[in-house]
DNA sequence: TTGAATCGTTGATTTTATCAACTATTTATT
DNA sequence: AATAAATAGTTGATAAAATCAACGATTCAA
C-alpha cells in the first residue's frame, strides 16, 4: 500500500530536502565559504547565459531584493562584481572573478560526488527519464 | 548544449520550487486556511502511521520546535487536537480532527487537480519511473 | 537508585524571503 | 519634444520559518 508520506509531490518535496541538506552539511564540512545556493548562482553565471540581477531573479524564483542580498554577500567575499551597462545604464552585469570561479569549481566537484551518491543503484536510461520528465513539470508548473 | 541551469541537481531544485509555489498560490485561492506544507502534516496524521511529534520532526526533517509551532498553528484552528499517551507520559499523539479532515480532503483535491496539470504530457510509465527514482534517491540521501 | 536519554516546550537568534517605497534611467505616448 | 509609464537596482521594514540551547517531566539503563 502507498503511504500518504509519499503522495507525488511530498515525495518529491522530501527528497529535495534531504539532498540539499546533505549537501550543506558536505559544504560546511569542507569549508567552501557558501551555500548550495549561492552556488547555483555562481554556475549560472560562470555560463555567462545571464548575468543581470533582474534575470537571475526570474531564474531563481526569488524576489529581486532577495538576489540583491545574495549578490551583496559574493561581492563582499570577493566572488563576484558589479559592472554597469554601457547601454542601458540601468543595468548591471554580475560577474565571476577568479576567486568566484575557484570556489565554484570546487563546490561543483562535491556537487557531482553527492549527485553520484545519490544515484547510486539507479540505472543509466532512468536517470536520463527521470531528468526529461523534471524539464517537463518545470514548464507545466511555470507556465 | 546543457546549460548550467539545468544540472541535475538545480533542475530539480527549482522544478520543486516552482511546484510549490504553484500550490501555494492555488491555496490561497481557494481560501482553504493553511498552507501546503500544512497540508502534508494533515495527510500523515490522517494516514494514522505515525502520530508523535518527534516522528513527525523526522519525516519532515526539521527541528522538534519547528513541527511543534505547525501544531500549535493547527490546533488553534481545529485542525488537530493533542492527546497524551496513557503509557508514556511525555510523548503525544496529534489526532486530526473533523474539520481538519475536511480541509485535508479539500486540500487534496487542489493537489491532484495541480499534479495532473503539471504531469500533463508526460507517459504514465515515465512517471511510475520518476517515482521510484525518487524514492531512490530520497534513500540514498537520508542514509 | 542514580544517571542518561527522550519528549515536548519555550525563548532567543538567525536566516531568508517578501513587500513597499524610492532614485535613476530608459521607453512609449501624445 | 515633453510627458507618462515602465524597468533596474537599492533600501528599510516586516514577516515567515528554521535552528539552537536550555529546561521540566518522564522513562529507561546501569
Amino acid at each position: 500500500m502507498e503511504s500518504e508520506k509519499d503522495s507525488f509531490m511530498f515525495l518529491f518535496a522530501s527528497t529535495i530536502k534531504a539532498m540539499f541538506k546533505q549537501s550543506t552539511k558536505l559544504f560546511e564540512l569542507h569549508e567552501v565559504g557558501i551555500s548550495p545556493e549561492q552556488n547555483y548562482l555562481l554556475s549560472i553565471l560562470s555560463s555567462q547565459e545571464e548575468s543581470i540581477q533582474s534575470e537571475l531573479a526570474e531564474i531563481l524564483q526569488k524576489d529581486k531584493s532577495a538576489v540583491m542580498r545574495h549578490i551583496d554577500s559574493l561581492e563582499t567575499m570577493g566572488m563576484v562584481v558589479r559592472v554597469s551597462d554601457t547601454i542601458d545604464r540601468r543595468k548591471k552585469h554580475i560577474v565571476i572573478t577568479e576567486k568566484g570561479l575557484e570556489v565554484k569549481k570546487r563546490c561543483q566537484e562535491l556537487m557531482e560526488e553527492s549527485t553520484l551518491r545519490n544515484q547510486k543503484g539507479i540505472p543509466a536510461e532512468e536517470i536520463a527519464i527521470f531528468k526529461k520528465v523534471l524539464m517537463k513539470m518545470r514548464d507545466n508548473a511555470s507556465s
